[in-house]
RNA sequence: AGCCCAAUGGUCCAAUGGUUAGGAUACCUGACUUUGACUCAGGCGGUGCAGGUUCGACUCCUGCUUGGGCUACCA
């Protein structure tokens, strides 16, 4: 029946194996739950992915929930952002977008039953007295001088700290463990502080706010989630996650730590990001240069060639750098697919047709996508005098050279051969013009002259051309890893060519492109409409260019 | 330093206690081409090291090495 046998990743072994044994009722509910204290990047991405799509292959849900447990550093404004970007990429969630907030009551309630167990203390140390007794990797803790609060004492200050009667930084509330565990967590970790701050979605009704681990898994625990996916980097939490859990005697779901998606030439450190943005190295957290996920729809990449390349990336607990090139690819492929063909000039140079009739237009009929015959087919102006690209003519040209040089034949796209005669230079020997004459029966489509001509050329009607700011992108970090690169500042590490802007020219069909249109500019790259564009004033941004075998071989 | 995790072509991901370890991408060839694109065909290139178990180890075990994580009133 099955053609192939699919490979499994490690977490969808691990629910195949749940399924067959019935762990979990045959459901798999999977969350994505993002702190709403920044824009989404390309990090984030792989665990939406990942959440959304397990779940989808076992027809299982997956929640959105913020992890909102920290109002000092999270914004409303985060929590739309974050929505919004998960709705571009295709994804929906369970019913209504959750709140780890919507549970603080909950958490509180558990809260005083593990004072009452006698798993919990309220401590009055200050943060470096806490971070002293808690000893190092080799050394053990110790017990805090309020360790041995009685149950009654303990609920008493919880709850005063609740109502706000304590300043922030006075007193904490701890789980009481092991202040000996090799495992650091352990060591009588906080589960709430103080924090007099007024919160978005809960306002000012709290004094106090969970931590993270505290919070996490109740939350997984309430919602039913079955597989709470997360990064290597909370490996260690998971004995505190169950501890937990366990103790509270509530549903426990299981924690599957995977390896955090790490990109050459990017960083994805939120700290970093935010300076880049605040000292104006990149226009913004939308700047298409930035990995950010408004960045990169800005840049013209599509939903669906970041699924397919988070789908090529893979799932597994190694760490990794994905080479760039993977996403560019990706990126490529889609856009392939999707793109129209017209033609732009980026570097023009006047090309006289010294026989075609002055004052004569000829309407070209031209396909708008080889690879997809229902985009149909435009009209393109065709006149006497013409824009090509700079590098396309060559006064002493290689062996190998395709284009355009003296005596060489050329077929322009869509339209004639044409033979190159002559060029004009100016006071500093740099060519202004060239000339050609033109083969009337070779036109495209009608070719009769039996002309060989090596290359193709795309080109533009002077007359009809318009004219566009054309912003091209490269990478915006010379260093692989600029992330972890131990010598040098990751601001040296910025490229200083990472955007440079031209005056371009385009086909006149271009006139009514909107905003975040994509197009193939033929022979240059995929291009598509940034949102300064306005009607008469086009802005493209260059998305990524064309593979190029010719560049490669001479560069 | 202690504890935990990981180790397969340049990069990423598969596979198996047993012939030539597979795919993607990158790179290189060639074919095709009215995009030097796309497509197609081919090539280059790999099990970190040392022991052990075994008839046989890339796979299992131990040690080592290398990389990563942990010592926040962040998540």
């Amino acid at each position: 029946m099955e053609a192939k046998n699919e490979s499994l990743n490690f977490i969808e072994q691990i629910i195949e194996e749940d399924l067959k044994t019935g762990k979990n009722g045959n459901l798999v509910h999977t969350r994505f739950p993002p702190e709403p204290n920044g824009y989404m990047h390309i990090g984030h991405l792989k665990a939406v992915f990942v959440n959304f799509s397990t779940a989808n292959k076992y027809n299982g849900k997956t929640n959105l929930r913020f992890d909102d447990t920290n109002p000092a550093a999270e914004e409303l404004e985060f929590v739309e952002s974050i929505k919004n970007d998960i709705q571009w990429l295709g994804y929906q969630w369970e019913d209504e977008v959750l709140f780890a907030s919507n549970y603080f009551d909950r958490f509180y309630e558990l809260a005083i039953q593990l004072i009452k167990k006698g798993k919990a203390y309220v401590d009055d140390s200050s943060a470096e007295e806490i971070a002293t007794m808690k000893g190092t990797p080799t050394e053990p803790g110790k017990e805090s001088p309020f360790y041995s609060r009685t149950v009654e004492e303990n609920l008493d200050l919880l709850e005063r700290m609740k109502n706000g009667e304590f300043e922030e930084g006075s007193k904490v509330l701890r789980a009481k463990i092991d202040m000996a565990n090799a495992n650091m967590h352990l060591r009588d970790p906080l589960m709430y502080r103080i924090k007099k701050a007024t919160h978005h979605q809960t306002g000012d009704k709290w004094n106090i706010y969970p931590m993270y681990d505290w919070a996490h898994g109740i939350s997984d625990s309430i919602e039913g989630i079955t597989h709470s996916v997360c990064t290597l980097e909370f490996e260690v939490h998971r004995p505190l996650y169950e501890w937990f859990l366990n103790e509270l005697e509530i549903f426990c779901p299981q924690q599957i730590e995977m390896s955090r998606l790490n990109l050459s030439y990017t960083i994805t450190s939120k700290r970093r990001l935010r300076k880049l943005v605040e000292d104006n190295f990149v226009s913004g957290w939308d700047d298409p240069r930035m990995p950010t996920v408004s960045g990169m729809r800005r840049r013209g990449y599509t939903p669906a060639s970041l699924r397919n390349f988070m789908e090529k990336v893979g799932v597994t607990r190694r760490n990794h750098v994905i080479d760039v090139s993977l996403l560019e690819f990706s990126v490529r492929e889609d856009l392939n697919k999707i793109a129209p063909r017209v033609m732009g000039v980026l570097n023009p140079i006047k090309l006289v047709l010294t026989n075609y009739p002055e004052g004569q237009v000829e309407e070209l009929t031209m396909i708008n996508n080889p690879e997809d015959e229902t985009q149909g087919t435009r009209k393109v102006p065709f006149s006497r005098e013409l824009y090509i690209e700079r590098e396309d003519f060559m006064e002493d040209p290689p062996r190998k050279f395709f284009r355009l040089g003296p005596g060489r034949n050329v077929r322009l796209k869509g339209a004639y051969i044409i033979t190159c005669d002559d060029f004009v230079k100016d006071a500093e020997g740099n060519v202004t013009e060239v000339h050609c004459t033109y083969h009337p029966t070779s036109k495209s489509g009608s070719d009769t002259s039996g002309i060989k001509a090596k290359g193709t050329m795309h080109f533009v009607s002077i007359e009809h051309a318009l004219d566009a700011e054309v912003r091209l992108y490269d990478r915006l970090f010379m260093d692989e890893a600029p992330d972890s690169n131990k010598e040098k500042d990751f601001i040296q590490l910025l490229n200083p060519d990472s955007l440079s802007v031209i005056k371009a020219k385009v086909e006149p069909h271009l006139a009514d492109a909107k905003h975040l249109d994509k197009y193939q500019f033929m022979r240059k790259g995929y291009f598509c409409i940034d949102p300064d564009s306005k009607p008469g004033q086009l802005v493209f941004n260059r998305t990524v260019t064309l593979r190029d075998g010719w560049k490669k071989k001479n560069s």
